[in-house]
DNA sequence: GCTATTACTGACATCGATGTCATGACATCG
DNA sequence: CGATGTCATGACATCGATGTCAGTAATAGC
């Protein structure tokens, strides 16, 4: 590999203003510039990061920890967008500033993240992310990188500041949503009890009930995913025979996510239920493969990956440069709007047509 | 910071006998290894990985660029398994190696990989991966890079040497199955010409025809993929119909992708055939979120992506190395099989069974 | 016309590790 | 018992850049 001393031989020059050259650090003389340039082009020379960044003490790196990349196929995938979208809004952000993301995966073992760390410490990475897969609590071995720590989709109880997604303001949304379009029956197939998101979803479909006084009926809200995805199909049949053989059951059908929402698509379709026409189904994610491509769309609410991993980069850098925090709180909430697709038919438009396409398909 | 002279101190020892530590490179003396262990976890040391890589002169680490991480939703996808698989598949290999990998996203701007092949060189990588998003020809400038760099999923006409998919193979055996299971008369929705992956597949499927001596019948093949995604739905609608009209028309559809699968899914249901009874359907990739949970389970052939990334992680390592390549030829070939599921309904066991239930239906 | 800046350049030390070489204390061998 | 080898350790140079400081020449200010 060339040097700048071998570029400051082949200019005639001394190493110090190859260097200026390079960083424009210092006036230069035109014509000595040109000869340094051209004898960079002719060398082929390329600056060294190492020996850079040893002497400025600056790397330049920041770390993402994350089990995006290797989020195994087969292993139990906890239903949901795919974490890498967190990882790319981050990195949109960090590209901006000029810093090098260093991402470490955990291969799905999360024993192997001290190791991960260690290894952009040495690094030295001036922040780090750590990317969770799903909203949950963690107790993320931070050794030495505490102080310039973003956790995302996850917290942990010892204040690291962190950003996730507003399950409640999404749920109340695309329930307050779906009241607006005439619904007041709102089955919801729900996430398992345990997981993080589940109460703070489920108080969001109770806020907007409780506005538009409607009375909770628990019949309507039966969990229907579990963390052990073998399982899960005769679960979400069941839960679905559930809804409607109900006395009364539900005109539209909330999915814990557009995953069951696909799914749900499918069972309806073998009971003979046509999809917005005789029950309408929401989801929850906008997991674009999926809500986009179903037929008809799929309507459900955006989680904000991409803009969380934003959110997060900047928050680091913040902490990164000293700035001062806006808030004092660890939390940050990013909210997503519901998206209004076919699956969903509005039904204050004309109560006597929805009434005669009910009559005729029942 | 805390350095190796710091430890040394610490321990009453020199800076060398740390890194002998370190490194474990020579023979040291229990006592003192413990002291030094000891000063090294007291001071919270953590090895320069900048001034270890200058001195050793190998920087540890692998580039990867590739376009997965921000293939930003709306911008024309061209419709296929995202490539952070091939990512994830080199990236197991590589860790298995003590390889830090470091990937550098396009964001989608072509225009930008030079510059990040600048970033990746500046950090010394000791090898290249370049990663397309789908099987394509591309003009990499590799500027210096050239003599340790494998292209995946895409080649260019310098012989560098690349990992394809084998589209040939991969479709050949899906419509080699399809005639095993009884089915004469496959409709084909395609990717569009100029697709690279295009005329291999249609050489497959062309194969398996002859070798059961069906003719082929231009009328069941149909491009039915656009890169512009906006007026796919359009031209896929038109396709399926003019399968569905021909006057024998087909019993089974082999679609280009999964996507367009679950697609052809929905405008099943509307034209009120059902899957598989009246018509069966096939995909391509094995985009495990829709090939899985689409329902009925979509048979597809597996886009081995996560292989293709792991041999060309192999690959490079040898490459890198200098071991001999084992074949001479640049190209390297990587098949997926099909994978059978409730998409494609079975002719052969009884022929009589498959009549009742057309008659009923039809 | 003399001082104060500014433009431009280079010598030298330094960042934090490791490679090379030298050295002393023992152990082993013939 | 002397020659040789191994264990254990440290002094010193070095990797490739940049920060500090010093110095010269040209320009500006009064």
């Amino acid at each position: 590999m060339t040097t700048i001393y071998d570029v400051a031989k082949e200019a005639g020059v001394s190493p110090k203003t190859v260097s200026r050259v390079l960083n424009d650090d210092a006036p230069v003389n035109v014509a000595t510039r040109a000869k340094v340039e051209t004898a960079i082009v002719k060398l082929g020379f390329v600056r060294s990061h190492a020996a850079r960044s040893m002497r400025s003490q600056r790397s330049g790196l920041i770390g993402i920890i994350t089990g995006a990349i290797s989020t195994s196929p087969g292993a139990g995938e906890p239903a949901g967008l795919p974490d890498i979208h967190i990882v790319q809004g981050a990195q949109r952000i960090f590209a901006q500033e000029n810093l090098t993301t260093l991402i470490s995966d955990t291969g799905g073992h999360l024993d192997r993240v001290p190791e991960l760390v260690r290894t952009l410490l040495e690094h030295r990475v001036e922040g780090l992310l750590y990317v969770a897969d799903h909203h949950q609590q963690v107790a993320f071995p931070a050794a030495g990188a505490r102080n310039r720590l973003v956790l995302v989709n996850c917290y942990d109880d010892e204040s690291t500041p962190c950003v996730l997604p507003d399950d409640e303001s999404g749920q109340y949304h695309l329930a307050k949503g779906l009241i607006e379009r005439g619904h007041t029956r709102i089955g919801y197939l729900t996430l398992a009890e345990r997981q993080r998101a589940q109460p703070l979803r489920l108080a969001g479909y109770r806020r907007a009930l409780a506005e538009a006084g409607i009375a909770f009926d628990p019949a309507l809200v039966i969990p229907a995913a579990l963390m052990d995805p073998a399982h899960e199909y005769d679960l979400l049949w069941d839960a679905l025979d559930r809804l409607l053989t109900l006395s009364e059951p539900p005109t539209v059908i909330c999915c814990a996510n557009d995953k069951m929402a696909m799914r749900v698509y499918g069972l309806l379709r073998d009971r003979g239920l046509r999809v917005p026409e005789d029950i309408s189904v929401a989801g929850y994610d906008d997991y674009r493969i999926i809500a986009d491509h179903l037929h008809p769309g799929l309507s459900t609410v955006v989680l904000p990956y991409e803009t969380m991993g934003a959110r997060a980069a900047q928050r680091l850098l913040r902490i990164i440069r000293g700035q001062q925090e806006p808030g004092t709180t660890s939390t940050e909430l990013v909210s997503g709007p519901p998206v209004w697709r076919g699956s969903v038919l509005s039904r204050t438009a004309n109560i006597l047509d929805f009434q005669s396409i009910g009559r005729n398909n029942t």
